[in-house]
RNA sequence: GGGCCGGUAGCUCAGUCCGGGAGAGCGUCUGACUCUUAAUCAGACGGUCGCGUGUUCAAAUCGCGUCCGGCCCGCCA
């Protein structure tokens, strides 16, 4: 039966097809965007597949499933594979991308974390947490919303992937694992499973030390208390004789091990169809491999269930395996995502902080390369990106590597967003919503490649820390004048320009405003902050407001502080302090001589007279 | 315990495959812009390339060992 067992085979003797490590960018590659590399050998692969049509879409997997709230780096099953989709279409190739979503999995324990369908991050106490429990060893579908808005758990969380991948504008087709087992189309796989039990037993063995003789690669679902159970004590594949000719197995409803906690079975003993389950993860994930070309996916799987799934998708349903991509886990500000601790933060979130090419752009880094996403930092990352785009429109030097990289990457992460700021004549679109479209069909590909390579040229690019500085002011007016004043906006700039320069200020605004940091200011209009000053500054200050009151233009109130302040034998940094105190409650501000000019002249002469 | 991935300037990273100059941006500091702070320009500082060892005329790069972080090797996904 399990002669495998005699002959002493262990994981290691079992070696990987040449074709299936997942570690695909590593050594040489043939291009420095590593999107361009793993789309050139999935052609290698698609031209030595004499059985096929090179007409024949190429298609892309990702999937995770649906347990909670999708972070930032669930969306590498998605991001990492639009970059790759999106190489292959530029080689004329037509791609499918597909997600599953692994929704028939069972709760195995509550998240302490749940997010609403607009984003917001709630507390498992906030919704009903006692109902859910009752649930635990469901699957995800079967499974009430706890926030009541969708069919299930599962399509909840389910929308919110989707809703992600919407805000990013990429294209993806959804499916859904309990869709696919509900409507038969995983009943071929299975009964092929079933009938070939012993070979999946065999190849699995190598991987898994728990498979014995009595495992059988299907999970039923309890007809009476609706978990997934573990135990099939028979198995009838409808050829010899049974009436209905349908396929079955017999279960017992027995506890199910979830981590260090048990999920007790009910008992009931029952009948069910190959409809009425799941099939095991380690052959579930083959399963979807019936047609497919590449998958990436995280580490974790790269030396767990990758291995067993090639070997079981090659020597059980004797299909070949799509070409992998093990991709680095990122953190969020130098620790892992961890959805149970609430750190995370999800393509919603991260988009009230950066325009949607920028979040785009963060995903063309190396994925072999564990990567920290830092809000502290943000910063960073935005003047990376506005780099990466001057360096496609050669408005930067730049060397090869990087020139090669921009010429590859820039058009996938900005196409979507060219795409939602013009209409379909080419006219630039005010405040569009949303902010990113897919572009799917080659007449609006072709159209916003146009656009990219010309009127989205004329973009201008705030630096994003200055752009935070903007954000004192809620006055649209005089935050242009100040841009204009500092010369981020050319006097010649085009109207659409103007209005999508300022678009980032009440980003960055946000990131300053959320982190605190030094570009945080803020006019305390209404209430005049504490402020402690000796005669010789409260006189000071008196000469600085009558010559405001004069009426004098930005540059010579800047020139009266530093006068006033000497005539006074004030330091002038201390002074301009005393300034930033009572206008912002800070250290720190704008060059003040203008910005007091900008103000209505009412305020500021209370400010300065310590009027309130 | 075994396997895999990563560990290069304060920060984010490129370079490691095919050995030969240690790099970029940001930050910091100094100076300029006739007057600090977010702009721009110029310059400077800054790294025993985790550590050790071997091979080599030559090692961030190749071998071996070791440390740190993460993942996998039970279950589950």
């Amino acid at each position: 039966m399990t002669d495998d067992e005699a002959d002493g085979e262990s994981e290691s003797d079992r070696e990987l097809h040449p074709d299936d490590d997942p570690y695909v960018l590593q050594g040489r590659q043939p291009h420095p965007f590593w999107a361009e590399s793993v789309a050139e050998q999935i052609l290698e692969r698609v031209a030595d597949d004499s059985d096929r049509d090179p007409d024949d879409p190429i298609v892309i997997k990702g999937g995770i499933s649906p347990s909670g709230v999708p972070h930032l780096g669930n969306m590498n099953e998605i991001v990492r594979g639009y970059f790759v989709a999106e190489a292959l279409r530029e080689r004329g190739r037509e791609v499918r991308q597909v997600f599953t979503a692994d929704d028939r999995d069972p709760l195995r324990k509550l998240p302490r974390k749940l997010a609403d369908l607009d984003g917001n991050v709630v507390d498992l106490g906030d919704v009903n947490a006692g109902a859910l429990g009752r649930n635990l060893g469901k699957p995800y579908t079967d499974i009430p919303d706890p926030f009541g808005c969708c069919d299930s758990y599962g399509d909840h969380f389910s929308n919110l992937i989707e809703r992600s991948a919407e805000l990013l504008g990429i294209p993806v087709e959804m499916v859904s694992n309990t869709e696919l087992y509900e409507s038969g189309e995983f009943e071929d796989v299975t009964r092929y499973l079933l009938e070939n039990r012993e070979r999946a037993r065999e190849v699995l063995s190598h991987y898994q030390d728990k498979v014995d003789e009595e495992y059988v690669p299907f999970n039923p679902v309890c007809e009476e208390c609706g978990k997934i159970t573990e135990t099939v004590t028979a198995v009838n594949l409808g050829e010899d004789g049974t009436e209905s000719g349908e396929a079955t197995v017999e279960y017992v409803c027995t506890d199910m091990e979830a981590g260090d906690q048990t999920i007790e079975g009910c008992g009931h003993e029952g009948t069910a169809t190959l409809r009425e389950g799941k099939l095991p993860w380690r052959f579930e994930w083959p399963a979807q491999w019936q047609v497919l070309d590449h998958e990436p996916f995280g580490k974790d799987h790269a030396e767990g269930s990758w291995p067993s799934g090639a070997d079981v998708a090659r020597n059980v349903l004797e299909i070949e395996p799509p070409h992998p991509m093990a991709y680095e886990w990122f953190t969020l500000d130098g620790e892992p995502f961890s959805s149970s601790e609430g750190h995370v933060i999800m393509v919603q979130d991260a988009l009230e902080l950066l325009e949607p090419e920028t979040l785009r752009y963060f995903f063309t880094k190396d994925p072999s390369k564990a990567r920290d996403f830092s809000i502290e930092h943000l910063d960073q990352l935005v003047d990376e990106f506005d780099r990466f785009e001057r360096i496609y429109y050669d408005q930067q030097e730049a060397d090869e590597t990087d020139e090669t990289i921009a010429e590859a990457a820039y058009p996938p992460v900005v196409r979507p967003a060219v795409a939602a700021r013009f209409d379909e004549d080419g006219d630039p679109v005010a405040d569009p919503d949303p902010e990113s479209v897919p572009v799917v069909d080659a007449i609006r590909r072709a159209q916003a490649n146009e656009l990219v390579d010309g009127r989205f040229r004329d973009r201008v690019r705030l630096p994003y820390t200055f752009a935070a500085v903007l954000g004192m002011t809620d006055d649209p007016d005089l935050r242009e004048e100040i841009a204009r004043r500092e010369c981020h906006l050319p006097s010649e700039a085009p109207e659409w320009t103007v209005e999508f320069a300022l678009a980032r200020v009440r980003r960055a605004r946000e990131w300053a405003r959320r982190t605190g940091n030094e570009f945080d200011y803020e006019l305390k209009r209404t209430e005049m902050p504490d402020v402690d000053l000796d005669p010789e500054t409260e006189a000071a200050l008196d000469e600085l407001a009558d010559f405001v009151e004069e009426g004098r233009d930005p540059d010579e109130i800047q020139g009266e502080i530093y006068e006033t302040a000497k005539r006074h034998d004030l330091d002038i940094g201390e002074f301009f302090g005393v300034g930033y105190r009572l206008f912002f409650d800070d250290d720190e501000g704008p060059k003040l001589g203008p910005f007091l000019a900008k103000l209505d002249r009412e305020f500021v002469l209370a400010r300065l007279r310590r009027e309130g």
